[in-house]
DNA sequence: ATGATTTCCTGTAGGC
DNA sequence: TGCCTACAGGAAATCA
């Protein structure tokens, strides 16, 4: 599922291969998936690539012409740049043709949990998903994250989830970020000290930060524009490996169910 | 306001 | 082998 490291990798490449590119034509496949700006199709046309940005999961694709291409990738999610040639894979929702027609951006997304939209760049910050997207985790600060979690007695696990919050990470990081913070994802959140708290963002920086030089996890599949697969999932310590030893202490790793998201986490290690 | 639950959707894994 | 069901989850919506 393409959390931050997934998104940030998918925009880096972007940025290395279709900077400065012309879109020559915006092809939504499925009405109902272009979330916003459905009106605004022609108007893409022409303009050219001069800025990729991320907030958070949510990628911005900036042209010259003072549109701004939309793209989450929800759950299933792929951004691919394909040959004209290629078959159109079941399941592509738009078609982003560039410069002369060789190529084009594609996006794949099974399950439908992502969208796409046209937005004016100066219409952005007042677009909602946009608008309360959570500070990025490497900007935050441990006294604005405190803030976020102030007398929440829900458990951190489900709030860390929360994209106001702090802005892109999905169940794979948070459960990642608080084993290696020793935190037990039941924990309630007003529990944490200011220590705590910024202990645990130095672990999800670290983690964010490992997976994005791993180019991503790629559990069910993700993959990068060319579909180069990430390699992070290699050096899960506790998602997806229930029942298995935990990597410093030898207990099993359990799973159990958190607002609905599996949690997995060592019963020893994690108080 | 907070928090818990439901909804969307399809591919895949597991059981029998 | 093949069918069927349960499950995965980001985020918005709905309800208590």
């Amino acid at each position: 599922m393409p959390e931050l490291p997934e998104v940030e990798t998918v925009r880096r490449a972007l940025e290395k291969r279709t900077l400065h590119r012309r879109v020559k034509e915006y092809v939504p496949l499925r009405p109902d998936y272009l979330r916003i700006g459905i009106e605004h199709v022609k108007q893409v046309k022409g303009g050219r690539i001069n800025a990729l940005q991320r907030k958070g999961k949510i990628l911005a694709v900036h042209l010259d012409n003072g549109w701004t291409l939309l793209h989450h990738l929800g759950m299933s999610g792929r951004l691919l740049l394909a040959n004209r040639n290629e078959p159109v894979e079941l399941h592509t929702h738009v078609r982003i043709v560039l410069d002369n027609g060789a190529e084009e951006l594609r996006q794949r997304d099974p399950r439908r949990f992502g969208y796409i939209g046209i937005i004016l760049q100066k219409e952005l910050e007042k677009y909602p998903p946009w608008a309360r997207m959570g500070t990025d985790p490497f900007e935050i600060t441990p006294g604005e994250l405190c803030a976020n979690l102030q007398g929440r007695k829900r458990p951190i696990k489900p709030l860390l989830l929360e994209q106001s919050i702090i802005g892109g990470l999905g169940n794979i990081y948070v459960d990642e970020s608080l084993f290696r913070a020793g935190i037990h994802p039941t924990r309630p959140a007003c529990e944490l000290s200011l220590h705590d708290i910024k202990r645990l963002l130095r672990h999800i920086r670290q983690v964010l930060s490992e997976s994005i030089a791993a180019g991503g996890s790629s559990t069910s599949d993700f993959q990068t524009l060319d579909g180069t697969l990430g390699e992070f999932q290699m050096k899960h310590r506790v998602y997806g490996r229930e029942g298995k030893e935990c990597k410093k202490c030898g207990e099993a790793i359990e799973c159990i169910t958190l607002g609905g998201r599996s949690s997995h986490f060592c019963p020893a290690c994690q108080k």
